[in-house]
DNA sequence: CACCACCTATCTATCACATGATAGGTACCC
DNA sequence: GGGTACCTATCATGTGATAGATAGGTGGTG
């Protein structure tokens, strides 16, 4: 467990991401919060895509963690992903950090837009190797699933992501 | 009928919108488009907020529009929904604009938001119309319509929607 | 008709501020 | 000494927004 600051930083800048978008946060934002200054935020991520990028490639190992996790506990692909989506945005309020950085899309720097597309890609493969369930499928839950979180975010209402993610039980 | 001013501004910036969202444009870039300067925009949009709005508003009005005649020509709302946002995909390469302005949350003005979850609003209750769905099913059908344009989105890949979503055929 | 007031749509020029990023210095620790 | 982690100070650029000028059109009045 090295470097302390920098997983502070990448914490507050995945909230913010989650909360605002890659353009809606700031470094100056970031070092106000972790109580630094941003000077020193570019000193562990000199540029703004580096620390996005690294935001999203922990984000990603840290889901794969879970879900590997939760399905050596039993559970079905589908519900797993549903419960961890789920519980993101009941406990925390937030919703997928890669839904957010893929549908800002082509103003992403390149590195960033691929760390979000290789969630994606892992979520549709994770998913489409339940039983009975081929890559198609595993698309269209991920899609319910990513859809839920942006309705649920636009209402403030998290119970409408379990309304309409029912169906996935 | 020449489209005026204050239409060909909003066309620009819904594009800009619906490709960098609402923190990746500006009013320089929307007057660099149109071919007049920023302070001309500002003439017909006092701020951005209410440009958005504006922009956000005339989308809905333009969508209801386009459901209600095709459910006139014997659609089914969900296959309408679908045929609608799967269209703008492949012929435009955008994304549904208030799914990506529900994304942002929190860091849009509120009449902005507003008006994006009035569109998100009336999707729901659109779809929950057709028989033998309800309100929950809305929701499960326009989550899963909005996250497959965002998967189609990030991996440049139209055909993606169409699989992610070819159970609502 | 000539004149004048007004409105519309645009311009130039500028403001105050936030942004990402860099240079160079300082204190501490092995 | 050298490396680590932070600082102050600054830069160039881009932002939303405003002020004030200008040209053209409209309409009313004498």
């Amino acid at each position: 467990m090295v470097p302390d600051r920098r997983d502070e930083i990448m914490d507050v800048a995945e909230r913010l991401i989650r909360t605002h978008g890659y353009n809606g946060f700031s470094f100056r934002e970031i070092a106000a919060e972790v109580g630094v200054k941003s000077a020193s935020v570019h000193y562990h991520f000199p540029t703004k895509a580096e620390l996005s990028a690294a935001v999203a490639r922990r984000y990603r190992k840290t889901f794969e963690a879970k879900v590997l996790d939760a399905e050596a506990n039993g559970g079905s692909p589908v519900a797993v992903w549903r419960d961890l989506f789920r519980r993101a945005l009941r406990e925390d309020g937030l919703m997928c950090l890669c839904g957010i950085l893929a549908i800002e899309g082509d103003a992403l720097p390149a590195p960033v837009a691929g760390e979000a597309r290789a969630f994606l890609d892992y979520g549709i493969r994770s998913i489409a190797e339940a039983p009975d369930l081929n890559d198609a499928d595993g698309a269209r839950v991920l899609a319910q699933l990513e859809g839920a979180m942006l309705l649920a975010r636009s209402f403030g209402d998290p119970g409408l992501f379990d309304r309409a993610t029912q169906d996935l039980g």
